[in-house]
DNA sequence: ATGCATGAGCT
DNA sequence: GCTCATGCATA
């Protein structure tokens, strides 16, 4: 109840297109009619956080903000280090439907084994596996129909010669990480008291045999164990309701500080690189050690702060148990063997792949009006010859982009970003006048007067914008 | 690393 | 139909 009503609550409909809604009228204009006319004129606010008139980051309270933690991805610098070994396909245990079949897809590796028990030796477990999964129509136009994906079996090379717990000696250069030269001994790991139990079962070689779901651990502190099928986890799910109790009452780090929350994630980060994990292994070992997986995805975002402040601190006390684990197992490849293999048989729009042009146009909508209603996005769908529904799933991932990348933490009325009205027809910057940018991202916007918390910095507002949108802004 | 998609829970 | 958490697919 707490967040949920954040939106509607909080932000009190700051812009109710269903009535008067500003962007009708830039809907409806004819000059909308093609990509082209959405050009932004330079020193058109390039600065997703002017649009949504949030405050300064004046720190947050843990127990309630559900915002976003827009620090500047603390990764993205050292690429070459820590290459992905591989995405694995989420095994998705709460779909535990048998694999028809597969295809392996694996250049040089042909999938000729079962995907089934698929344990591959160590020296290969880190190595790509892909699960049969859905994959949509390549090509037909918006339908998509299924296609069983290939099972990706490891790939042998370079990385298989890789012996765990011995990587990238020369890759990794913690001169990355100003902030932390090195890594903290083991053990070190500011708080977390259970993990110490170490050693625990899951580390034992044989990950929870077939590494069910059901061995549910996930409860970080609590009672929300077991992440049956597709147990969302609790957190997550209670969010809703459970999260009025505040942020992340689920979890034992409760009283976690975005300083803390942003030590650990670069700590998290620097020791898995030292262990040689990548983050697909880490939420593969999630999965095997606490009954609960997580994609690369999730893990790079969490190392990035890129989840919300409540997402972060109920994924926290997980990782920080699985760092602990990993820190003194003696063979912490155990913590990400596969050996489950579940397919999920669903099928899964192919993604659409917008081009820079018919991006910038969204992006321009936005900048216009961040949530369009019905109509509106009708009208863009129509304009830009996409499907409603992607056009739909655009803004709204643009929303949650724009609280990712440009939102202070406190924020808690997410609606409040998207407050601002958007502006006429012309298009004349939005001008937010408490809260700007250095000039350069915004011309024409006023002297900053908020305090700018440090990710918000030109690199990272590039972030929040759509680089062909950034690059039409910019030059 | 990130864009687009999915699904739960909610209004 | 929105937010939020999360993940597949891909740049």
């Amino acid at each position: 109840m707490s967040e949920r009503s954040q939106s509607p609550e909080c932000q009190s409909r700051p812009y109710d297109f269903s009535r008067v809604n500003p962007c009708s009228q830039v809907l409806g204009q004819d000059g909308l009619g093609s990509a082209a006319s959405f050009q932004l004129p330079h020193g058109v606010l390039p600065d997703p956080s002017l649009l949504y008139n949030k405050t300064a980051y004046s720190g947050i309270t843990p127990a309630t903000a559900q915002t976003f933690f827009p620090f500047p991805s603390v990764a993205s610098d050292y690429r070459g280090t820590d290459l992905q070994a591989g995405e694995f396909g989420q095994p998705k245990h709460w779909y535990p439907f048998a694999a028809p079949e597969y295809t392996g897809q694996v250049p040089g590796v042909t999938a000729a084994t079962q995907p089934t028990n698929l344990s591959p030796p160590i020296a290969e477990t880190r190595e790509q596996i892909k699960l049969p999964e859905i994959k949509t129509e390549k090509d037909t136009g918006d339908d998509f129909s299924t296609e069983m994906k290939g099972q990706q079996y490891p790939t042998p090379p370079a990385s298989a010669a890789m012996p765990h717990g011995v990587f990238y000696p020369a890759a990794w250069n913690p001169s990355f990480w100003p902030g932390i030269a090195h890594i903290t001994p083991p053990g070190n790991s500011n708080q977390n008291p259970s993990t110490s139990s170490a050693s625990s079962p899951s580390m034992s070689p044989s990950p929870p045999s077939n590494g069910l779901p059901g061995n549910a651990f996930f409860s970080v502190n609590t009672t929300q164990a077991a992440p049956g099928p597709q147990a969302q986890n609790p957190a997550s799910s209670t969010r809703s309701s459970g999260s009025s109790s505040g942020g992340c009452s689920d979890s034992e780090e409760e009283n976690l500080s975005t300083e803390e929350l942003e030590q650990f994630a670069k700590e998290l980060k620097h020791k898995r690189i030292t262990l040689g994990f990548t983050q697909a292994d880490v939420g593969l070992a999630l999965g095997n050690l606490y009954g609960k997986m997580f994609s690369q995805t999730t893990i790079c975002r969490f190392e990035a702060l890129q989840l919300s402040f409540k997402n972060m601190c109920k994924l926290k006390p997980l990782l920080q148990r699985w760092l602990n684990e990993a820190e003194t197992s003696e063979n912490p490849q155990d913590m990400y063997k596969i050996e489950r293999v579940f397919v999920d048989t669903r099928k899964r729009k192919r993604r659409t792949s917008l081009e820079g042009a018919v991006r910038s146009a969204l992006e321009s909508y936005f900048i216009k009006c961040p949530k369009p209603n019905t109509q509106e996005i009708t009208h863009i769908s129509d304009d830009l010859g996409l499907e409603r529904d992607v056009v739909r799933v655009w803004f709204c991932n643009r929303r949650q982009k724009g609280k990712r990348l440009a939102l202070p933490l406190d924020e808690e009325c997410d609606g409040q970003y998207y407050e601002q009205s958007p502006s006429p027809l012309n298009m004349a910057p939005s001008p937010i006048p408490s809260q700007s940018y250095p000039s350069t991202s915004y011309p024409g916007a006023p002297p900053p007067t908020l305090y700018m918390p440090p990710l918000h910095r030109p690199d990272v507002l590039k972030q929040a914008l759509h680089p062909g949108l950034v690059g039409h802004l910019t030059g």
